[in-house]
DNA sequence: ATCGATTGGGTAATCGATTACCCGGTTTTC
DNA sequence: GAAAACCGGGTAATCGATTACCCAATCGAT
């Protein structure tokens, strides 16, 4: 280890200047000095010290993303589709997985700006906890919120729009015939968790129709596995359950189908997300889908051109979402089968 | 942005040495001192550039991980593994995915390197394709190969016993009366794609049965449920199927029931990992457990130990694994049950 | 009282790459 | 033919934190 722009230089008998410029090609050199440089840089394997670069330039070439946590299948979703996004930008991603809990997130947007990332994407796992952190981030550093956001609109956010995604699904199983509905979602510790909540209760209570109590845990299949066991135990089923997440909605199909209730006919079911298994479960799974392409886009974008604690007022960017129906969920006339 | 020690020693009346040593603690200074440092601090708001600290000191408290995708469940969990491991050793984690390219996975060790992190953790993509880029890096850096490897030995892993995983497994199918087996995995790119097929043909080979066709893709849903398709068309059922994966077995046993085939009682399936939705898909799968905490724990360990590019001959631990058994297979004597 | 040891503070070198600035030589322009 | 513009090369400052080295003051021992 240890081979520097020095070394080059002298190997190539030229300055350390000749020698930078040849490389980064930012001022002309003779094509006799590019040559001597770049066999001095093969012999030698030279490699340079991006931290060197990154002290003198005040710019590190990477971005930090903090998630929730990588082991729920629409975050990795959302997470690559961003890697894909800054590609071929020559930015970098550094992903840190704040484990749902703000004092992680906390530390670990400590050491992104510690290490100087030139931007911030993140989704805070806590609407209320996460926003001392959030915005002091903010302050420093541009940044974006994906997916989930802090309260009192303080950065920029990328997101779908939730309270529509769970009126599409309400709407489609009231269609569907559905006179009782209920809801399985997360504790509403998270902005999505709230909003999918209360737009289901919203546009179940325009409709007219009976509206059981909701199911609150978390956004795992676990959850919607223990979710779905004490529908069974409360022994009155609601005609169809809209959930907040796919993992959920997987879980508690299976849970329904264990204690003999057919899925859709006794009851239907509707996810939210559309990642992972959603297509490959059985039955596949009548979702909301998220436009994560769309919204990683979005968000590699506007990072680009918010900078760091300016007056502007945070933009809220909300995408609009799509109803797949698939077979958890009896189809209607006007949605988009696959 | 940009206060610097230089600001904080200036605001506290004091050198940039003392300020510095105030902040580390590693030499003295007067309480007098420290107090005025503590004071500048917290009214600058003062947050240590981790780029100068890493230039000055050459080592920036920081270790790659590159695996080859998140989607996979397995890596999610062993990176999550890893980062819980490394939380209270203060050195914190880059992680990237090579998308199962090895080109994309040179460039990623490439960038990790030129920013000098301190350690890499790598699951190679490719078990030929991948040599000359871990070589490298490991020529620089301490480097330790998790789960796959490459080929030659040139570099420290640390590991399941992929042939003894298998094993157990087809043992286990034999020991319940499977006259007839086959393998769905992945096609032998990879050090755990080519160990579990080899060391499942050994075992069957070794029991005298009859050992169909292996179906080889990858290692995700998509395939297993193409794979159990093929199976179907094929007309000629096998009565036990051993996967390389758990996804791959998930979706297999999909199909299959799909298809009106029972399992386990027509067709046993056995996966492999034990992660991710194993308990909780149906039937629960039974599956060849890899011991992931450990698994993390030793190569974290291991990490620690090596220096890069040492002579010492290269460490192959490999961990034993433990098979499962749920309710895709017939429950033979001496296995754990759950 | 004096000398060596110890303590704590400050100055400036250091890490490696980039680039502002300077300088001598060549080309262009009127 | 002189002035201006241009070109390509080198020296040294710069980014921010740490620390080797130096120095003055204090302490303890004889």
């Amino acid at each position: 280890m240890g081979v520097t722009i020095h070394d080059v230089a002298r190997a190539a008998g030229v300055s350390v200047a000749s020698a930078s410029r040849a490389l980064s090609g930012r001022r002309r050199v003779t094509p006799e000095i590019a040559e001597r440089v770049a066999r001095a840089v093969a012999e030698l394997g030279y490699q340079p010290n991006a931290v060197a670069k990154a002290l003198r330039d005040q710019t590190t070439g990477t971005i930090g993303m903090v998630v929730p946590g990588i082991g729920n299948p629409f975050f990795t979703t959302i997470v690559e589709a961003v890697e894909r996004e800054l590609q071929n930008s020559g930015t970098d991603l550094l992903l840190c997985a704040s484990q749902y809990s703000p004092q992680v997130e906390a530390r670990r947007l400590e050491t992104l700006l510690a290490r100087r990332v030139d931007g911030l994407i993140i989704s805070p796992c806590d609407i209320e906890a996460s926003v001392p952190a959030v915005l002091d981030a903010a302050r420093r550093v541009p940044l974006v919120q994906v997916d989930r956001y802090i309260e009192g609109g303080g950065a920029d956010w990328v997101g779908v729009d939730d309270e529509a995604g769970v009126t599409l699904a309400a709407e489609h199983v009231i269609a569907g015939g559905a006179r009782s509905v209920s809801f399985a979602g997360s504790r509403p510790v998270s902005s999505s968790a709230r909003l999918r909540l209360s737009g289901f209760e919203r546009a179940a209570a325009r409709a007219g129709v009976e509206v059981l109590p909701p199911l609150l845990g978390e956004f795992t299949l676990e959850w919607g596995v223990e979710a779905g066991r004490r529908l069974l135990d409360a022994g009155r089923l609601p005609d169809a359950v809209v959930c907040a997440n796919d993992e959920i909605a997987v879980g508690l199909v299976r849970s329904l189908r264990l204690g003999g209730v057919r899925v859709p006919e006794d009851v239907a079911v509707v996810g939210f997300d559309d990642v992972g298994h959603a297509t490959m479960c059985d039955p596949p799974l009548s979702t909301v889908r998220q436009p994560v392409e769309e919204m990683a886009a979005e968000a590699v974008r506007l990072l680009g051109q918010v900078k760091a604690g300016d007056p502007r007022p945070a933009q809220r960017i909300a995408i609009a979402p799509r109803l797949v129906v698939r077979q958890t969920s009896r189809p209607v006339t006007a949605s988009v089968a696959e």
